[in-house]
DNA sequence: ATTTTGTTTGAAATCGTTTTTATCATGCAC
DNA sequence: GTGCATGATAAAAACGATTTCAAACAAAAT
């Protein structure tokens, strides 16, 4: 039974020393073109494929990518997070071509993403580390910036700190969201909205506000609903808005999970979609297109997103400074009901 | 600046050679009981953690094991593929305490399956393997088989093979759902069905076919519909099946993203869910419970059959056989809404 | 003819482990 | 006192690559 091949197989086969094997496959110069291509030519006729223990060993790399996927709400089995299979596919596609892998970590608490980068780091798990659910303040990236090790966050925190980073641009997403409603003739507009220790929450807060005083209109903080990103959430955000002395006509929901979850809630007060009250969502799997009635969403292009943090970290792998890796796109806005209150 | 401890610092600090410090690591007898306890402090105290990657090298093994997630309707972007953020979580869980890493190998199209397989197996990119989407005669599983490489299903092929798998018991969930919907005066009872190359879409079929025979009614074949596992599917299952010369009045459903769709396509026809229309479907994140209606569904419990993924693996890794790695569950009823035709 | 320079290749060290084999006391039997 | 197990530890080889440095040789310069 014949091994997989490695360097010394083909240091038998053509005669060559390893050392010189291993310079020809890597193309240096100081090896003659004669020389490559007969390595080159044996290596491919036997199928030698470097092995990826062998070179992690002697440089010290890893080849793999680590990934932290944040499970918060497995609890209760509701719709949550269900994303992630996007964002991976699409950091499978950035990485393409190159010889990382993907390396999972699953993070179960909000304090373990910490721990987890640590270990990654501490332990050499992995050459680079993507992770998102950034927190306003977040730990893990000023322990990464200090220890200059490569990464690229889904997401922007509001430290002071350079760092590679994917985002959508959530501040705009609320304000278009919001005026579209205001327009509409909504006065009392609620946002359902993610913890306020997410940094995109606070984007949020921030265009849902800047909304308001544009149309000369002030907002109460009454309206801005924190919550996990479960339907239930969503539920129980649509019950108590309509509960309020001066209930909520309008909508802004942080994603399709809540935004199915006050379509219920508000069916369970009697209210009508369209009639008596509007939603608008931020849209990743084309669920809100399906629900009764459909709805207007702002797209958010996720898998798109993951090709980027995966490219950007092979850039940052590659040397790149951070400070050339910053991407931040706007949702696209999708019409599909009014928001016109009581006119449609 | 101190770098990371190796066994050779250990050697250092403690006196005693690598080759004593390994084995005192490792427990084994040869090393007196003083000496381990020695070095064992003395490996706690600086906090040394074996290196990974020289392990690896010496011993052949990767400690990875590597996932196979397809993303096969990332065209088109819609909701599918949503449970395996479950699925990771649950195999994390499953792996917890050894040093296996989670890899994942994002797979685009079914083919791709195979040769992804073969690279793992081949470039040997992990010690095991898991996967899903099994087909009724799956060639990754004869291969893997054939190769004797430690893997565990999520599912079962309709080959005569010994291997480990988890499943769930598809055959009995359509049977109980049909059953159902049978005993609620329904007659013309539509399956909207995964592609019929998956086994377990064979698996729902028969159970189908069972409650029919069971009943002493006879089905006819353009009650069921295969399709992919998207909201679109769901949907235009529904219109089809509205369109027929005697339409269905009932509906089982393979998951949530298709149940949705055919509320959607029962809604644009006009018929109303619980009066003259029955949708039963297959739940995994909770999602049914806020639809319009809320559906009866088959609870199933992805991130334990994850668990159990990850579990068997390390036990088949450990040198089990597969005879003893296998596990049927049956989803759990979750009654929400009546499936008796126009009498509720 | 001898030295210098440059070009190509090879030997050897290294990365951090595990494992096989060797060494060296010690205790015991003869 | 010599020989022989026995038990504890050490030395060395291996895993598969990269990289530094030396060697060999030819060509050019003196």
């Amino acid at each position: 039974m014949s091994r997989r091949p490695t360097i010394k197989t083909l240091s038998e086969k053509t005669g060559f020393s390893i050392a010189t094997i291993s310079k020809a496959l890597h193309d240096s110069p100081v090896v003659t073109a004669e020389t490559k291509e007969l390595i080159t030519r044996a290596a491919r006729e036997i199928g030698y494929e470097p092995s990826l223990r062998g070179m992690a060993l002697r440089t010290g790399l890893t080849y793999q990518v680590a990934v932290l996927m944040p499970v918060t709400a497995a609890q209760g089995f509701e719709w949550d997070g269900v994303e992630y299979t996007q964002i991976l596919s699409g950091i499978s596609q950035g990485l393409e071509g190159s010889p990382y892998q993907i390396a999972v970590h699953v993070v179960r608490h909000g304090g373990e993403g910490l721990a987890a980068a640590r270990r990654i780091v501490e332990q050499k798990l992995a050459d680079g580390l993507i992770f998102s659910s950034i927190l306003v303040d977040d730990p893990r990236i000023e322990y990464l910036v200090e220890r200059d090790f490569p990464f690229v966050a889904l997401g922007r925190s509001r430290q002071d700190l350079r760092y590679a980073y994917v985002d959508i641009d959530s501040e705009w997403a609320a304000y278009a969201a919001t005026e579209r409603l205001i327009n509409g003739g909504h006065r009392r507009v609620a946002l359902v909205n993610p913890p306020p220790e997410l940094a995109y929450a606070q984007d949020r807060i921030d265009g849902y506000r800047r909304a308001f005083a544009e149309a000369g209109l002030t907002t109460s903080d009454e309206m801005i609903v924190a919550g996990d990103l479960t339907t239930l959430h969503g539920k129980n955000a649509a019950l108590a808005m309509c509960d309020l002395a001066d209930p909520a006509t309008g909508f802004v929901c942080v994603n399709e999970s809540t935004a199915l979850g006050v379509l219920a809630g508000l069916r369970e007060r009697g209210r009508q979609v369209g009639l008596d009250a509007s939603v608008i969502a931020y849209d990743d799997i084309n669920a809100s297109a399906y629900f009764a009635p459909p709805l207007t969403t702002f797209y958010q292009p996720i898998e798109d997103l993951g090709r980027h943090l995966g490219a950007f970290l092979l850039r940052r792998l590659g040397g790149e400074a951070p400070a050339n890796l910053t991407e931040l796109t706007r949702p696209a806005l999708v019409v599909r009901q009014s928001d016109r209150l009581g006119q449609n």
